[in-house]
DNA sequence: TCGCTTCCGTTAGAGCCTCTAACTTCAGAG
DNA sequence: CTCTGAAGTTAGAGGCTCTAACGGAAGCGA
């Protein structure tokens, strides 16, 4: 499960011969980038080393890519759309199980992801680089893959349970915040909004700490910690 | 609170003159790497523009570090050297408040220092690179200083009421732990143990995300998210 | 079918980087 | 007071990103 899917360019409407040839070659270059990625880190993407590997010389790639920054922008974008499809059919195929089992999917599915391709969870969540990250694309693709994911969660906290009280001004915050759609202000309770933001960050902190290795000497397994990590979320919230 | 702690080397027996420069230029050099560090990511680290700096020409900087992997290595011991003792610090002083209140003091003093200096956070807890990261000398100083916080936490988890139960098997793996020393195995509950990994895992979710700007646009102090994140942690565990 | 335009690839090269090799120079140990 | 070794120098190999200028070829309209 959860193995990297192709990268592909989004726009598929008129393909004429010559753009059909352009996005397989940016494609291709893609996929070889992140090799690169994968068995030297980033230091190792090199458009130069990728236009060889292509059978073409270093510049050439300039006509696919306006630069290093552009290609590293390509790859995060596609990986926020493959991490956020993912994590939403992860949910969504637990639905009959409840509301619990699906954010224990979310959680195994989220970890999964991240350790069968940990170059790209960090491209996502690791060290923004490319001299300042955060192109609007990739912010775009940002927000819609997250986005996507914590409608989903905000659907299935809404879902458990929940002793209601007065907002504390914080929930009040979260209730009007700008990600929130407008007329849904104040229709979903702030406390549900922050359970899914700690869920969130819950899961990145685990998830963070194991890709980056820092589990490696202490002896236990991570899917267990995980496990409850996702039991205490889960449980009492 | 939390500024940065100048970069200084450890031995400081027997310091002929000479050797008093040598380790003046070798911290000169970090602190001006730490700059290049905050302004340009960990692209704009290089030795030749440091070498610039100092006033003198780039391969003589040779001297000072075999290249720029040993140079990074420095940094990040220095940060990890720097972050454990301004945590410890941080948990003893809050010690007469009692247990609660060092938990709570030892999560705003680490995202104090992560914000404070967000290029030392993530070179501790970011993207690993410089090939592959992680020479022995790194690992040792993540060892000693996460093992010194770790300590802490236990002691502190260890004196907040628990109920008692039999440990799983995910709470027996961690007590006896390679990491723990050998004479306490058994003697520290595993339930202490997993509560205090995931003290840890929690408190990097927040932080991290928040380092890498991933609550920019969401409209609310992620302050008051920590807030509540060791509300749950202290509160019911 | 012809010709024009546009795209794709090339080489050349500037300017940055890391890092090695071989030299000078000078300070301090003996 | 000598002489060793550390700290600096220049030269240069080889890598990178990216720009400029040019050749060929594919697709397009007429």
């Amino acid at each position: 499960m959860t193995e990297p899917s192709p990268p592909q360019s989004s726009p598929r409407q008129p393909q004429s011969r010559r753009d059909r040839y352009r996005t397989e070659t940016r494609d291709e270059a893609k996929r070889i980038a992140l090799d690169q990625l994968a068995t030297g880190g980033q230091a190792a993407l090199s458009l130069n080393a990728i236009a060889r590997e292509l059978g073409m010389t270093g510049p050439a790639l300039y006509r696919y890519f306006a630069g290093r920054d552009e290609l590293l922008t390509a790859l995060i974008v596609d990986a926020y759309d493959d991490l956020g499809t993912t994590l939403t059919r992860a949910v969504a195929d637990a639905a009959p199980d409840g509301p619990d089992e699906q954010i224990r999917a979310l959680g195994r599915t989220m970890r999964a992801w991240a350790l069968a391709q940990p170059h790209r969870y960090l491209l996502l969540f690791g060290t923004p680089f490319s001299g300042y990250h955060a192109p609007d694309a990739a912010l775009e693709a940002a927000q819609a893959s997250i986005g996507s994911v914590m409608e989903a969660m905000v659907d299935i906290e809404s879902r458990r349970g929940r002793p209601v009280a007065p907002p504390s001004l914080f929930e009040q915050q979260l209730e009007r915040a700008p990600w929130i759609p407008e007329e849904l202000h104040g229709a979903i309770p702030g406390a549900v909004l922050a359970d899914v933001l700690l869920t969130w960050t819950r899961l990145h902190g685990l998830i963070g700490l194991e890709v980056n290795g820092q589990f490696a000497t202490m002896g236990f397994d991570p899917a267990l910690l995980l496990e409850r990590e996702l039991d205490d979320i889960v449980g009492p919230g």
